[in-house]
DNA sequence: CTCCAGGCTTTAG
DNA sequence: CTAAAGCATGGA
C-alpha cells in the first residue's frame, strides 16, 4: 500500500540525513527506511511524498505525518537566528522521527565519540547477525534484534562487529533491558525519564536527550552533541563550555519546540550552510 | 603523523 | 562538586 503527502513539508533527503536514524539506503527514486522489523521506501515525485509499505499505521505515525509542520517552521524562523532561519528554509522538508525506544538506547549508545559512516555500519553488521531475516520488495533484509537477542551475544561478540569500547556497554544495558523491560518508562515525566536513563552504563547526557527526544517523543529535549556545542559558539555567540549549561540555555530559549530547533540547527550546521 | 567523530566512565583534586 | 585522562575504530 502507498501513503501520499505533500512533498513541502516532507523531503525523504532533509528527514533521513539530519541524523537521528541509522538504518536507511538509498534506493531508485529514493531510499529504503528501516525500524524495528518493518520496512518502508520512501521517495518524492513533484509536489508529493509517496511511502511504499505493508504497515500503513505504523509509517503514518513513524514520519509523523498526523502532525503540522508547517507552524514548527514559521516558528524557526521568528527566532531571527541566520543559521536557524537557513534550516528552516533549505530543511523545510525535515521531519521528526518516532521511533523505536528499545533501538534508539542502543543506537545512540554506539553513536558516542563516533561518527555517522561507522554507526551506520556497526548497527548494520548487528543487524545482520542477530536480527531476523526479512523480505521488502525482493531483497532481504534483517530486523533490529531484541534486548533478548542483544543480550545473548556478549561484550566478544561486539568486539567482532568492530563497536570499539562501547561492547561493554551494549552487553551490560541489553542484560539489564532483557531483564527489567523498559515499559515503566512511558509513563515517565521528561525530567524523570532523562534520570532513569542516566543509569544505564553508556547513556550520559547527550545519549539521554536523544532518546528521549527520538525514542519517546519527548520534544522538549535540545541534545547537545560537537556540533551544537561548535554552533553555539560560531552562530549564537555563546560563551559557556559546559554541555549541561548549553542544553539548558538552548531548552530555556525553544521551550517546547527544542528538539525541531536542534534537528534544524544540526542539519544546517553538517551541510554547511 | 595528528585530529576528529551526534561522549561516557573513571579517577584525581 | 568540577576537571581531565582514557577509551576503540576508521577516515581525513
Amino acid at each position: 500500500m502507498t501513503i501520499e503527502y505533500e512533498s513541502r513539508y516532507f523531503s525523504p533527503r532533509d528527514t533521513l540525513e539530519c541524523g537521528q536514524i541509522f538504518r536507511f539506503t538509498p534506493f531508485e527514486e529514493g531510499y529504503k527506511v528501516f525500524s524495528q522489523d518493518k520496512a518502508c521506501y520512501v521517495y518524492t515525485r513533484g509536489d508529493i511524498t509517496y511511502i511504499e509499505c505493508d504497515d500503513r499505521d505504523y509509517f503514518y505515525n513513524f514520519f509523523d505525518l498526523a502532525r503540522d509542520y508547517s507552524a514548527i517552521n514559521e516558528r524557526a524562523k521568528s527566532y531571527n537566528v541566520p543559521l536557524l532561519t537557513r534550516g528552516a528554509e533549505r530543511g523545510a522538508g525535515l521531519r521528526l522521527l518516532n521511533q523505536s525506544a528499545e533501538e534508539m538506547i542502543y543506537s545512540f549508545i554506539i553513536s558516542q565519540n563516533n561518527n555517522i559512516p561507522r554507526i551506520k555500519g556497526i548497527i548494520e553488521r548487528i543487524c545482520r547477525a542477530l536480527g531476523e531475516e526479512r523480505e521488502f520488495l525482493g531483497e532481504k533484509y534483517y530486523a533490529f534484534p531484541s534486548s533478548a537477542a542483544l543480550a545473548g551475544a556478549g561484550t566478544q561478540f561486539y568486539k567482532g562487529i568492530g563497536a570499539g569500547y562501547r561492547d561493554e556497554y551494549l552487553a551490560k544495558t541489553s542484560a539489564r533491558i532483557k531483564d527489567e523491560g523498559i515499559d515503566m518508562l512511558y509513563a515517565l515525566p521528561t525530567p524523570e525519564l532523562k534520570k532513569r536513563l542516566l543509569t544505564y552504563t553508556g547513556i550520559g547526557p547527550k545519549v539521554a536527550d536523544c532518546i528521549s527526544l527520538f525514542g519517546f517523543a519527548r520534544r522538549e529535549c535540545f541534545p547537545v552533541d560537537t556540533w551544537i556545542e561548535k554552533l553555539y559558539h560560531d552562530d549564537f555567540g555563546g560563551t559557556l563550555k559546559d554541555r549541561n549549561k548549553i542544553n539548558a540555555y538552548f531548552c530555556g530559549l525553544f521551550g517546547d519546540d527544542a528538539g525541531y530547533m536542534q534537528q534544524y540547527l544540526f542539519y544546517a550546521k553538517r551541510e554547511n550552510l
